[in-house]
Formats: C-alpha cells, sequence, structure tokens
DNA sequence: TTGTAGGCGTTATCAA
DNA sequence: TTGATAACGCCTACAA
C-alpha cells in the first residue's frame, strides 16, 4: 500500500511537500500539488488514517454502545432506526461509527470503557440500557463525551436525546377520554426504565384533568414485553370487565394485551380500546391496527449526533434534546356510547 | 492517557518489558509483570489500538457496507438482523466492526474503496447492493477481502452467503401444490436480483414435477416494493380471477397482493392463497398470518464472519456458504377441494 | 530477564 | 515555496 513516502519519491519531493499538497494547504505551488495529486492517484494512494490519528490525536471516530444488540427476537425496530439516524449525520461530520456489543457469547473481557480507550473514540452513544446497568456508571465517569438515549443524565460532556414521554402519554390517555372512555387502565414497562416514570405521569396528569380518580392497581407492569403484558392482561381483565381502555407504554405490549383479549373473547376495539406507544412498523399492520404514540427514531439518532458533536466542538448546550411525538390514530380505539 | 512511556517510568523499567509483561510474553518475571499491570491499573491504562495496528498492520477491524442503510421505512428487519450476527460474531474473533454508508447527505467525495483503505479494515462484508452496483466491482477489485450477501460472486478473497433459495422457492410452491392449488402465480422481484432468478428456477422446478404448465405471463415484477407488488397484483387479480394462490418473493410484496385482494373483495385465504418469503417480524402479526419461507438472518450475519475470518486467515475455502431455508406455516394458505 | 534502538505513516515545527 | 527532523504510542529484533 502506497505511503507519502512513496509518492515523495516518485515526485522528486519531500514528504512534508507531500502532505500539504493533499492537505489543501496554500503554501505549495500548483503546479507541484498537481502532481502529486496525479501520483498520489495512479499509485492508488489512501492516507492512513490510523496513522494520522496517531499524530492529530482525533479518531474521527464515535463508539455505539448498544445492550442487548445480539439477542434475537428484538421486534421493534426501534435500535436500528437510531442507528440509521445517527450513522446518517455522523458521517455528515466526517465521523464513522463503530460498534460495540456487550454480551458476546465468549464473555468479553474488557469493559465498555476499555474498549472505547482502545479505540480513542472521540465520543460514545449509549442506547438501551437500563439504569442501572454497570456500563452505564463505567462509561459517564470515564470522562469520554457521551450521549444517552433515553436515560436523563448531563453533567460534562454527558446529555441525553428523548421524547416528550409525558406529554405523549398525556395526549393519548386525553385522547380516550376524548373519545368517551374513563375506566383506563395503563400498562407500563419496568420501573428500570426512566420512560417509565415520565408516561405515567402524563398518564396521571389527563386522568386528573379529566376528574377521574385513578386506582393503583388498574398501572400494571408489562416489563416492555409481549408475553408478561398478556399474562399481566389476561389476569386484569379477567378480574376487571369494566375496564373499557388500555394505554400501553411500548406497542410489543399492546400486541401482548391484543393476544389477552382475543383469548377472552373480548374483541378490540368494540369491548376494549388500545393505545400503544412508539409506532413500530408492526402497529400498522396488526389487526386491527394499532392507535399509538408515534416517536420519530430516526431523529432520535440524528439528534444525539447533533448532540454529542456540540461536545466535541465545546459548544455551549444544556446537553438534552426533547422531541416531539405524536399521537397516530388508527383502528384500535372506539367512540363509547 | 497514560502510555507505556508513564508505566515503564513509574515502575522503573523500560518500555520493552512494559510491553511484553502486558502482553503475556514469558521472557519477564513474575514479579515485575505483577508490578506492572498493578501499575498499568492504577493508571487506567488501555492501549491504543491505532498505534498498535500501526506497527503490527492489523487493524482488527471489518468494514460493513449496508446500501440504503439510511433510507427510512426499511420495514424488513433484514440488514439489522444480519448485522446482529456479524457484530456478535465477529466481536468472538476479537474484530470491531465500523459502519460506512454510501448514500449520506452530503454526497460523500470518498468512494467505498477508499474509507476501507483509510481505515485499514482487514475485510469488508456487503450487503443490500444491486448486481449493478458501481461500488461492487469498486470493491471486489480493490483486493480487500470482502464477503457478499446474496450476491453470488466467488474469486481470489471475494465469497459469499446466501440461502437456497431455488430449495426455498420449490418448497413453497410445492406446499401450495400439494394443497390442491395449481393457479399458482409467482410475484417476483426485480430482474437485478440474483435470489430472483433462483427463486424463479425453484417455482417452475416444482411445477413441471406437478405436471402443471407455466405461463410467462403469471410470473409478476414487484420490485420487492409493497405499493408495487400491490399495483400489479390489483392489475393481475382483476384480469385473472382463476388464480388460486400467489407465490410471492418476498413477505413485504405478500403483504401488498394481501392489500390488493382486500380492495377487491377477494378474501385471503378462502378465495387466494398466498405464501411470503423472509419471514420478517410483521409475517407473524399480518391478517391472516402470513405463511413464508424463513431465511436466519441471524446466521447469515454470523456465517459471512465464519467466511471472512476463512479469508483473512487464509483458510482454504470454497467461498460459498448457501444456509438452508424453512417453510412457516401459518394461516394464509387454505386447502382446496 | 531486561534494555537499546529503529520503525510503522502521518502531521507539525522550524529553518532554509 | 520547500525540506529536515521530531514527534505520536506501540512492537520487536538484537544486544547486554
Amino acid at each position: 500500500m502506497a505511503t507519502v513516502k512513496d509518492i515523495a519519491k516518485q515526485a522528486g519531493v519531500s514528504v512534508t511537500t507531500v502532505s500539504r499538497a493533499l492537505n489543501g494547504y496554500d503554501d505549495v505551488s500548483e503546479k507541484t500539488r498537481a502532481r502529486i495529486r496525479e501520483i498520489a492517484e495512479s499509485l492508488n494512494y489512501s492516507p492512513n488514517a490510523m496513522a494520522r490519528s496517531l499524530v492529530t490525536n482525533q479518531s474521527k471516530t464515535i463508539g455505539l454502545l448498544v445492550s442487548g444488540l445480539s439477542e434475537e427476537g428484538a421486534k421493534d425496530h426501534f435500535t436500528f432506526d437510531v442507528l440509521n439516524g445517527l450513522n446518517d449525520r455522523a458521517s455528515e461530520y466526517g465521523y464513522d461509527l463503530i460498534l460495540f456489543n456487550t454480551n458476546s457469547a465468549k464473555q468479553r473481557v474488557k469493559s465498555y470503557a476499555q474498549l472505547c480507550r482502545e479505540r480513542r473514540v472521540e465520543g460514545v452513544i449509549l442506547q438501551g440500557v437500563k439504569v442501572d446497568d454497570p456500563y452505564l456508571q463505567e462509561v459517564i465517569e470515564s470522562d469520554i463525551p457521551c450521549v444517552l438515549i433515553d436515560i436523563p443524565i448531563t453533567g460534562k460532556n454527558v446529555g441525553y436525546v428523548t421524547t416528550d414521554n409525558v406529554l405523549g402519554a398525556y395526549e393519548a390517555v386525553r385522547y380516550l377520554i376524548k373519545q368517551g372512555h374513563e375506566a383506563i387502565a395503563f400498562m407500563n414497562g419496568h420501573e428500570k426504565a426512566y420512560v417509565s416514570g415520565k408516561r405515567l405521569e402524563g398518564y396521571n396528569q389527563a386522568m386528573a384533568e379529566a376528574g377521574v380518580p385513578v386506582d393503583a392497581s388498574w398501572v400494571l407492569n408489562g416489563e416492555f414485553s409481549e408475553p408478561v403484558a398478556r399474562d399481566q392482561a389476561l389476569r386484569f381483565l379477567q378480574e376487571h370487565r369494566e375496564v373499557t381502555a388500555m394505554f400501553c407504554s411500548s406497542d410489543l405490549m399492546a400486541l401482548g394485551v391484543m393476544q389477552a383479549s382475543k383469548r377472552l373473547g373480548v374483541t378490540v376495539p368494540k369491548d376494549l380500546s388500545i393505545v400503544g406507544y412508539d409506532d413500530i412498523v408492526i402497529a400498522e399492520y396488526a389487526h386491527p391496527s394499532l392507535t399509538t404514540v408515534a416517536q420519530d427514531k430516526f431523529q432520535m439518532g440524528s439528534a444525539a449526533a447533533d448532540l454529542l458533536m456540540d461536545f466535541l466542538q465545546g459548544k455551549e448546550t444544556s446537553g438534552e434534546k426533547i422531541l416531539p411525538t405524536n399521537l397516530v390514530i388508527r383502528d384500535s380505539v372506539t367512540r363509547l356510547r
């Protein structure tokens, strides 16, 4: 593989000149620059990014840490969409993405932070990690600039991107109320998730506003899992025939609730209205199609890239980006009366 | 950031000793090794992968080139699943993945091959590219070891992973025939795709075996697109009320056909049986749920990693891996008579 | 068992 | 406008 030295030799100049010619410095005559360019091309020269990084101390690389990336059966496109947005924007900044995953088969000895330091990533995006994940602490304390998805931590070079979970849930529940529902249960996710707390807030808020008292036992924990939500719903719906609607903290759980309904002979939306959260692809194809709170996952990715770049460029920033949600109305809710 | 030099200084030894102690050479006394390890730890030392690469000439990095990665609305989990399998296996080999995408907003000046050379990736996986993609040629000619997904090219350090498309299609159609169908149309993808040719082969084979003549006009081109398949089906189904089944070269197209059926008042599967291909997540949730030819995408990814490693380690290999498919029977096919 | 010295490919500093 | 030279952090003959 050709190096600057090869070019220099062939052009009869020094490596310095070659370097500067190729990097567009203006203290090199156009004539030699042209000659050098030509030779570089003919030699199929590509600068060695690593050698460059070594001296500039810039790897032009950002790390993506995804917990549970390798798990099969991740039905929600969430991770992937965020990754796309991220990659798209990062490449605009001239950065490439490098992927790390935690749960490798051979219990990886190296820690996240170590991986990042070895590769000298300039920043990190963390996604899908739980609030109590030990990796989380490790990375935050590592002083590598870092942006979290859906975990609200800010600090020196630490920020996060999320959507307006309170408002999203609020609007969903208010929509149900406007459709005449009052007996509205809430299938929430596990407590380790930041978003769960926020969405509960939104639920409570909408209920309070409508003057509907909230029964704590009507807030279920589906652990963001389809089968768990199904089982929870199975139990709950049998005990509470009076419920007319259920708001779910994820589409996957909403699908679980649908399954439970079907099994119990409860027709959606006639006997039970359901609203989900996320707007995953399946939502549109479910039967009936699912009314849900949509998050723009692609945008979450690019916003995360933007925020990280702010850190890297030393820009002043609050370190938080809260994106809007959008209620997508389909066929899983019926108007009461 | 701590370097070997720092450690050496603090331990009162040379950098050589540090390097060898940390890399597990046995010509260093256990006592000094222990001391060096301790100091390294206390200094939070991580070796600089780039400096190491520079001298070992091994980047421990493989590139992933995905065409159309950033396109929103890629409903099939395909790319993502493959990526997961790839990443999972690669990390077992001690390799990290670096992502490149072509269609960045700012028309990226650098070519794929250039990107790969700059980052000194040891090998490349190419996915989602069309047979006539200029990038394809470029990469293949670049003499970087490379594995293609679903494109049958082999050569020096070039190989591919695919599934048995002929057999997959054959089994799908034979299944339809066993259910009593004879008037079976085929919604194929575009001709630029390798898999389309193969699946057509399988279709023809099964039909011939059953002694059912194939009418070329019954083979449609849905371009692997949901709306295109829908429109094609709309036209075709109106003209051919005698068709009882349609085999589709992708689940997405099968969904398009379902939409068309619905619009025409043709009930699936009572009036029209449908078999798809891929087994994307939506297939299970569609209404009726879709009988389809499943491909293990995760496994395709890990097989690709394996093959690439064979190249990198100079192992003898045919350069092709053809994985099995698996007919998943759900509710979109009815038994005739 | 340990240390010295050279080099990987690039950029940066300084002098010519 | 150009060139010599010294880094960057690491590994690896070779010598001690």
